[in-house]
DNA sequence: GCCGATTTGTCCGTATGTATC
DNA sequence: CGATACATACGGACAAATCGG
């Protein structure tokens, strides 16, 4: 439970949406009654409907109210707004996971590497690749770098287990962001040889940079999904100023 | 330029961070200095740092600053936070694009088509099959579905240039919000057969429902891009109070 | 078409809590 | 411990959009 009173208004509100206690397509009541109803300031309700706004559970309109749009066939299944993981696939379809390290390095990163990790060249850093089982099937292939001096001490036991659990409560790192980028590409020799493919000659690959409390760029890893297992959900929320020209833009028309 | 004023201060630090004025890796001054600057209310501030906290230019920490993470390199060359569209392709490449409209066609949804969609079955439609052009090369394929009682009037001769600007100019529909899910497919033969997919077999696809103001969703555009040209921007932020556990499952390990 | 009631959007000032150093 | 910085919460005021009479 969150302590934050913003954040249990959300869930308050999210649960009373998802449940059907609110009609679909209607609009939910007024903010001077939900402040009455969940006792707090208007600022407080309005962070938390901003959130919904955000995650595709309602619109909000100045000077009609805010109207219900969720719908519980496509979104109650899935967590909204991030790319839908491994272990979220596992749990959503009551799938068995387990993981295996396929090679465990330290190296240095050179020109190739800096260029498209970020790292700046010369950086001596670990280098973990690991494959993902869902039902026994190899279905994703991880590729991660750390730096030396932020996750000194990273060994092939650890990385045989979590990762993060020995950064954050060994080596007390704060995690604070991931810039995350999204392409598909085409299969490598390496894929072929250890992910169920099928007949599938491109994957999703799910490039991240992830950010210590010191604001240094210390991971890097590359996450190659095989197809059917990957899916990306979003809301795109339309500003106030916008134009036709800037949607037809934004929907690729 | 933006009228409301967190909008303003939003832009004045994006630029100040762009540009190069904020150090890399550094510290941005506290909040009652740019207060004092930029001469506004501390909650239009940090409104305004919050939204460059999403787009992963900087990062908050309790107690200690904020820090600028901005790399030009990565972040400068396109949008973030959505999904890089047909247009701004074009644009940031300096390519030339064009259109074409293959089909138009008014139809009912049938069972199998609501499911796809979440037209309830029966709903009279429109149907506009759509083929992007980049510098020449077929790229991009649009199908898309619009409810014949929100778009009514739309023709093909409309199809043939902007849809939105239609709905939006002649119509007055107010566009609110878009709910979109990115995932990866194998080709179809009508892929195959119109799209310059070399020796590709899959391809991205975001599948899009649009709303209106009140609350109506009135179209799904099935978008599918070819793989080298299609690039996904996010930015994971941390939440308070979460565990290496829950960071474990969030980055797929 | 105008006007007033309602509703959301923006902005401000202030007080208090909590993490860092 | 105190000083500093961000995080949360509140209440008030006005602006802007919508809708009905």
């Amino acid at each position: 439970m969150p302590k934050a009173k913003y954040e249990q208004i959300y869930h308050i509100l999210k649960d009373k949406i998802e449940s059907g206690e609110y009609p679909a397509q209607a609009l939910l009541p007024g903010e001077h009654t939900l402040i009455a109803e969940l006792d707090c300031s208007r600022g407080t309700l309005r962070r938390a409907v901003s959130e919904l706004v955000r995650e595709g559970y309602v619109q909000t309109m100045q000077g009609k109210g805010v109207r219900n749009i969720f719908e519980p066939a496509r979104q109650a299944t899935f967590t909204l707004g991030t790319i839908e993981t491994f272990a979220e696939s596992a749990a959503r379809n009551h799938w068995t996971g387990r993981s295996e390290v396929l090679l465990f390095d330290e190296l240095e990163a050179d020109e190739a590497l800096a260029a498209r990790t970020g790292f700046a060249p010369g950086t001596p850093l670990y280098y973990v690749r690991r494959l993902h089982y869902l039902n026994d099937r190899p279905l994703i292939m991880n590729h991660s770098y750390f730096r030396q001096d932020v996750a000194c001490g990273l060994t092939r036991a650890i990385a045989e287990g979590s990762i993060y659990r020995y950064l954050e409560n060994e080596l007390h790192i704060a995690i604070i962001n991931s810039k995350r980028v999204v392409t598909v590409e085409k299969i490598t020799p390496l894929d072929q040889q250890y992910l169920d493919m099928g007949d599938c000659n491109c994957l999703a690959v799910v490039s991240s940079q992830t950010y210590n409390g010191d604001g240094v760029m210390f991971e890097y890893t590359q996450s190659r999904h095989h197809p059917n297992f990957f899916r990306f959900q979003d809301n795109a929320v339309r500003r106030q100023g916008s134009r036709a020209e800037a949607d037809d833009a934004a929907r690729g028309a």
